[in-house]
DNA sequence: AACAAAATATACCAATCGGTATATTATTTA
DNA sequence: TAAATAATATACCGATTGGTATATTTTGTT
């Protein structure tokens, strides 16, 4: 059972993730933060020791929900090349969930933060490196389980594949405009059944 | 010639864009200004009407340096075709480039404004709609010249491209990795190559 | 119900924010 | 070179910033 300060806690995390996400750290203010949560800044002080604590709690919990869904999204099947179809699949629907989370962390935080924040962008950088891993693991284990051309490199794939999408994420909410990100998950599925595919 | 308040505009629009583009709106401050101009509020409000004045000055001369370097990296041929190569080639050195600017103005500027400052996403919109506009241009131009396949389709391709590309900037950028620009402007070549070239 | 402890609210801090009125200094014109 | 004008510096404004010390309230324990 959560103490009544872990519940606070949550509460805050939860109403301060999309503030965070939507305007960067300076450009978010701790009155920003008392007003959307109703708390007071005994309370929020109480449970983060300063705003930078609740931007790190704010940027993991907008990427874990991130994560968590993708995780989801691809348990529809246990083949590792219908994973990777079901990512391309995946960032269809991606625009609309983002939009209501306040844009995509990673583009958002990764940018704010870049030069800026040094413990924020050593986060995005770990959140990075491990997406990127989990598509190398899955091209690697779609050759091992003979579904996947093993000339492919895993790694320029995985490379290629995320920058793609981060720009088109990027490109989808700079210009309001929902076709960069479905264009940019038909091309990728097209990679995968012209490259990848065996 | 230039008076001195004009020459004194132009002094401050140099100093101060790598930082907007740095550290974004509201993380730059009118001290900031003053630091690395050298010069008193008196002085830089006697120029500027506002905060946000000098923020949209600062993002159209970041711009245009950076239009007119890529426009004259293009004159290096007067192909259509070899123009898009000469784009692909251009990116292979925007690393190193972007990096003495304070990155990359459109991303910056555009993940920083976007629901936050309606004037500057506007001139975001306008150049990416304006240089996407460009290669749709150079496409066509291609086509009519006989050096590009006439079943290309123009628009799916500009978009894709600066997708990729803008992609890229923020990948090499947040990860601090120079590869992901160099290995998007071979994709890119290998696209021209493989798709477009006749 | 009474008490202790935990959690939240209140009131305040110095520093900084963007911006302005006015004084001072450079520059141009006569 | 003197007067007029343009440009910059100085000193200040109220509002807001992130943060804290303390008072008050709520919660859990006996």
């Amino acid at each position: 059972m959560l103490t009544k300060a872990e519940q606070t806690t949550q509460f805050i995390i939860e109403k301060v993730a999309p503030l965070f996400n939507q305007k960067g750290y300076a450009a978010t203010s701790m009155s920003d933060i008392t007003r959307v949560t109703g708390l007071t800044k005994g309370a929020i002080y109480g449970n983060f020791e300063n705003k930078e604590a609740i931007a790190i709690a704010a940027f993991d919990k907008s990427v874990n929900d991130l994560l968590k869904r993708i995780g989801k999204h691809q348990e529809q099947s246990p083949s590792p090349l219908q994973k990777l179809y079901l990512i391309a699949d995946f960032y269809k629907t991606y625009y609309d969930y983002s939009k209501h989370t306040g844009g995509c962390p990673i583009l958002n935080i990764g940018v704010n933060s870049v030069q800026q924040n040094s413990k924020l962008i050593e986060r995005v950088q770990y959140i990075i490196n491990k997406t990127q891993n989990n598509i190398v693991k899955l091209v690697n284990w779609g050759i091992e389980a003979g579904e996947i051309n093993p000339k492919v490199d895993a790694i320029q794939f995985a490379k290629q594949t995320y920058t793609h999408i981060q720009g088109a994420v990027f490109m989808s909410h700079t210009m309001n405009d929902h076709s960069y990100l479905l264009e940019a998950a038909n091309n990728l599925e097209q990679t995968i059944t012209k490259e990848l595919k065996i």
